[in-house]
DNA sequence: GTAGGGTTAG
């Protein structure tokens, strides 16, 4: 009964009659437990989870290996790693499953660098991976971006002759596309014998991210012409494809077919990208009275998407409404009082910036630094702003002020309007010239071959400067700079930018 | 009763 229910997904029936089995004083059985573990996990119900691990202590199957890998799970879905690490720590018997769980849940829990080591511990303990764990695995790649590691993973999975399955296939194309070379996600694509939805929606999203408009817009042609069906997802990724690619009327062309055609109704997400679409082509009017009269309940993205476009256009007023409709629903986000007070900044309105500012302090708000990483000899090389960490870290400052001046020789100029403080130009020049980008760019042009590409990571939107300065290091030092931000990818090239300097 | 782990999204 208790999983019949928990396999219907009718959780409230499911926790209801497991509540009544229990007080029944029937013993629950180890075949039952994990169906409702698993409902706590998929609803993210961790408050019934916990009370559930309690009941699972009480009678003594927490070493049954199914009962144990279905908490960890759970616990890794509901975002407590360290009660997941707990778990799998003092289990006694680990089997590849619980392994695959464990690392799984590392990588959603922002740890993917710790998901790798696991894996090799896992190895070390002699227990071989399936194509499951290899997904796994690919996918704590994926999150790091991290190309070096990519190849490496790749390169086991073609020694080990592992059958390219439709969800290994798919999350190799992710890995490789969020590592910055969609060349080769496409010929994992072009491979793949068997492909579904998923695999063709990875293939554009991946085009999208990478600014390749077009490419996105051909793929989902021929994905048409297969027969193939898009769903809600592949409509999401081919609008964010064509808004960050500029092609508007293509976009809105899609949102009607999307409705009319294929009878997907549009969802937050669909209408955030068309807010963006429009946003970013300067369209404000058409974005703002969109969401207006939209029927569906706004979120925190879909105003999100406004405020972005008001920024580049500087458009203070419209601003000022949409970031009072977005702080009302999120008012703890930090990133948000920023993006407005960088709109006050840019329109030379210092009080109001300070006001903002005061608002933050008061509140304890604090933004999330802003940090590059870059992969040089198998290690990761993390750094944050004005960072004097790294045991190279005179050499670097040393370089990045030559390179600067030659940089300046070939035409740049540093951009101080996207500092926010109200200081001089001199002290703004200070800080410009010590973003994280900039100390990684550095490093990478030392401490790589002579025109190999440079490619890195960022955990926020790249700042403006850094994108002008990249712009020169490219051609400057004819360097391929890859970098990937908090949404998309830039590849610099002969002193431009794949994203056409609209991002 | 052989169950528990896997891919896409601003």
């Amino acid at each position: 009964m208790v999983g019949g229910f928990a396999k219907n997904g009718d959780c409230v029936d499911c926790f209801r009659t497991f509540r009544e089995y229990i007080r029944s004083g029937d013993h629950p059985d180890n075949y039952t437990l994990p169906l409702v573990i698993r409902v706590c996990r998929d609803t993210t119900d961790l408050q019934m989870g916990r009370l559930i691990h309690q009941i699972v202590h009480k009678f003594g199957l927490h070493s049954d290996p199914f009962v144990a890998a279905a908490l960890v799970d759970m616990y890794a879905k509901c975002k407590v790693t360290d009660d997941a690490k707990t778990m799998f720590d003092t289990m006694l018997e680990r089997d590849l499953v619980t392994w695959t769980v464990m690392i799984g849940a590392q990588t959603e829990c922002g740890s993917a660098n710790e998901a790798l080591l696991l894996f090799d511990r896992m190895q070390e303990e002699g227990i071989v991976p399936d194509s499951v764990a290899m997904v796994n695995v690919v996918n704590a790649c994926a999150k790091l971006g991290a190309m070096h590691k990519a190849r490496l993973v790749h390169d086991y999975i073609s020694r080990k002759k592992f059958w390219l399955t439709v969800v290994l296939g798919t999350a190799m194309i992710d890995m490789y596309a969020k590592c910055g070379c969609v060349e080769s996600a496409r010929e994992i694509f072009d491979r793949m014998r068997i492909k579904n939805v998923v695999t063709w929606t990875a293939m554009i999203a991946a085009y999208g991210y990478h600014g390749r408009g077009r490419e996105a817009l051909d793929l989902f042609s021929m994905m048409l012409m297969t027969g193939m069906v898009p769903n809600s997802i592949t409509f999401v990724s081919i609008l964010y494809a064509c808004s960050h690619s500029g092609m508007v009327e293509d976009g809105l062309k899609l949102f009607s077919l999307m409705q009319e055609e294929y009878g997907v109704r549009p969802n937050v997400k669909h209408f955030t990208c068309v807010v963006d679409l429009l946003g970013r082509a300067g369209r404000l009017d058409e974005a703002s009275s969109l969401i207006k009269n939209m029927a569906i309940e706004k979120d925190e993205g879909l105003w999100g998407a406004l405020l972005g476009a008001c920024r580049i256009y500087g458009h203070v007023e419209l601003a000022e409404e949409t970031a009072r409709s977005l702080l009302e629903l999120q008012p703890e986000n930090a990133g948000h009082y920023v993006l407005l007070a960088n709109i006050y900044a840019r329109a030379g309105k210092w009080k109001d910036v300070a006001r903002i500012r005061e608002l933050m302090t008061h509140q304890r708000l604090k933004k999330v630094p802003g940090w590059t990483c870059i992969e040089v000899d198998n290690k990761i090389h993390q750094f944050t702003v004005g960072d004097h960490s790294h045991p190279q870290s005179k050499e670097i400052y040393e370089k990045l002020k030559c390179l600067c001046n030659k940089l300046e020789l070939a035409g740049y100029v540093p951009d101080t309007n996207y500092v926010l403080h109200d200081v001089d130009e001199e002290w703004k020049r200070g800080i410009l010239y010590t973003h994280s980008e900039k100390l990684a760019i550095t490093f990478g042009l030392s401490a790589t071959p002579e025109g190999s590409p440079i490619r890195i990571t960022k955990n926020l939107r790249v700042c403006g400067d850094c994108h002008t300065f990249i712009k020169y290091v490219s051609l400057v030092a004819n360097r391929l700079v890859i970098v990937r931000d908090a949404n998309r990818f830039h590849h610099f090239k002969d002193g431009a930018c794949s994203c056409g300097d609209y991002w």
